[in-house]
Parts: structure tokens; C-alpha cells; sequence
DNA sequence: AAGATAATAGTAATCATTATTATTAACAAA
DNA sequence: TTTGTTAATAATAATGATTACTATTATCTT
């Protein structure tokens, strides 16, 4: 039985109002504004909660700390190669890659986790200037 | 100008008979038998190095710690979410969702990284069981 | 208002990985 | 085959991200 927390309150509204897709770290200091007391543990503790109980997506990448996205809905993530940024891809989920993988497998599939890799909109900009 | 070691090939030939990708800890611990005093530190080094030239593939899952695999055919893996294993699963590279992605993104898509979730044969074996 | 307990702040511990450094091994040239 | 050069090593410390611990506080219930 999961009892209120102003803390993770500010956590939750603090991601819903953000689209990069911020680290653990940045929630952190980002909520300190307002909890100058709270606990990198605590910011921890309530993102896996968050998690669990689905109101937040966690994103792990090969390069660096998870990430934390507030947008629930499915979607797909590019991770820039040059800056690190992580962008929103609205793109349809691509489930039929899971019937595919199945008739390859002896076991069974019941998802899949992709991310894609690229450069960003303001990365290309810069290379192009060069 | 890279020297020959009787070390990294050691971890190379290990990594060519083994087809569970094990982490850099498994690596070190087998590769202790032939060289006692090898450090983790060297298994380390040596993995990536053999990354950044190719011959063999670094996995990085959001459970656990990295794995390695000796296999660099283009495949892909299976993350068994009972039992935690990985298994190869030999299906062709479906590139195509680089595509896909790219007429949603206003940046540049290079590539992907895809892993399935799902129940290796024997985990689903023993469910059946019971 | 009082009691029960989940959540917190503060901090220590853990786990995977990378960095540092003195020594050793691999290769090249004499 | 010795010698010189330098990459690779072993041993260890350091780092970064995350989780665990614990006394205190906030939230909910009665």
C-alpha cells in the first residue's frame, strides 16, 4: 500500500513537463528547487516506483545513465551519436518484427526494446555549416 | 599500432567457443585457468578493444552487466525474462524500420538497436511442467 | 489527537567499469 | 642476440550509477 509523497509528486509533474528524456541526476537537482532537502535516493527510489506502477518509462542505453521519459504513450526514441541527446520518434509501434522473430525462435517473444541511432535535426545543421 | 598478446588472444579464442555471451567476469574467471594473474582490468581493455576492431560484439541489455559475444554475423538476441539468459536468434537484419524511422525524424537514422524479450525453450518447458 | 507504518534524508555500500602506474613482454633495429 | 622502444600487463585505486540501511518524519487511519 503506496502512501502520497509530495517528493514524487514533483518528480512525476517534473517529467511530464519535460521532453529530453532527463537522467536521474538532472531530476534531481531539477526538484531540489522546491525539496532542497530530498535525497538522490529518494529521487531513485520514487523514479522505479513510477516505473513499476507504469506512470513514467525508463530508458537504457549502451552510453550513459537511464533516462526517464513522462510521455506513457508508445513511441520510439533516436539516440544522436554526436551530442547523446535522446529525441522522441512518433513513430507506430513495429510489433510485427515480434511475429517475425518467433518463427525463428523456439521459445517465446513477448516484446521488444529498439532504439535507433542517428544524428539530431541541430547536429545535422552544424555539420552542414562546416 | 596494435601489439600482439598472448592475453587478448586467449579471451578471443574463449569468446569463439562460447555461445551464452558471457560478461567480462565469466571471461576473467576462465581465462584465470590458462593465466592466473590476469586482471580483470586486462579482460576489460581487451574486450574493448576487440569491440572497436570488430571481432567481437559488445551486448549491453537494461538488466545486468555487459555481454559479449563472438559471433559477428549480423543477429539478434533473445532476453529470456525468467531465467536471464541471452540466446541468439538468427534472423535476418530487418533494416528496413531504419527507413521507416527515418520519414518520422527530421535528423539522420544510421542504424538500430533491437533485442526481444521473451522465454528461452527451456524455461517454457519447465512452465508447462507445472 | 494518537497509533501505525510508509516515505524521507543522510549516508554507507555495492556493482560494473575505467584510470593510474610501475613493471613486463613484444617487436624492431643494430 | 643483445639493446632500445613502446605497447600491454598486473595490481590497485578511483569513478559513476545505483541500491541498501537506518533513524526520523510525514501520511493516513481510527
Amino acid at each position: 500500500m503506496t502512501k502520497h509523497s509530495r517528493q514524487r509528486e514533483c518528480i512525476k509533474e517534473f517529467l511530464t513537463n519535460r521532453f529530453d528524456h532527463p537522467t536521474a541526476e538532472t531530476i534531481y537537482l531539477n526538484v531540489k528547487k522546491e525539496f532542497p532537502n530530498i535525497s538522490l535516493g529518494t529521487v531513485y527510489r520514487n523514479l522505479s516506483l513510477l516505473t513499476e506502477h507504469g506512470e513514467i518509462r525508463k530508458l537504457s542505453t549502451s552510453i550513459g545513465p537511464d533516462r526517464f521519459d513522462g510521455n506513457t504513450a508508445p513511441h520510439y526514441h533516436v539516440l544522436c551519436t554526436q551530442c547523446g541527446g535522446v529525441l522522441d520518434l512518433n513513430m507506430e509501434s513495429i510489433d510485427h518484427i515480434n511475429t517475425l522473430a518467433g518463427t525463428k525462435f523456439e521459445g517465446e517473444i513477448s516484446g521488444h526494446v529498439t532504439y535507433f541511432l542517428g544524428k539530431c535535426p541541430e547536429c545535422l545543421k552544424k555539420e552542414i555549416k562546416n
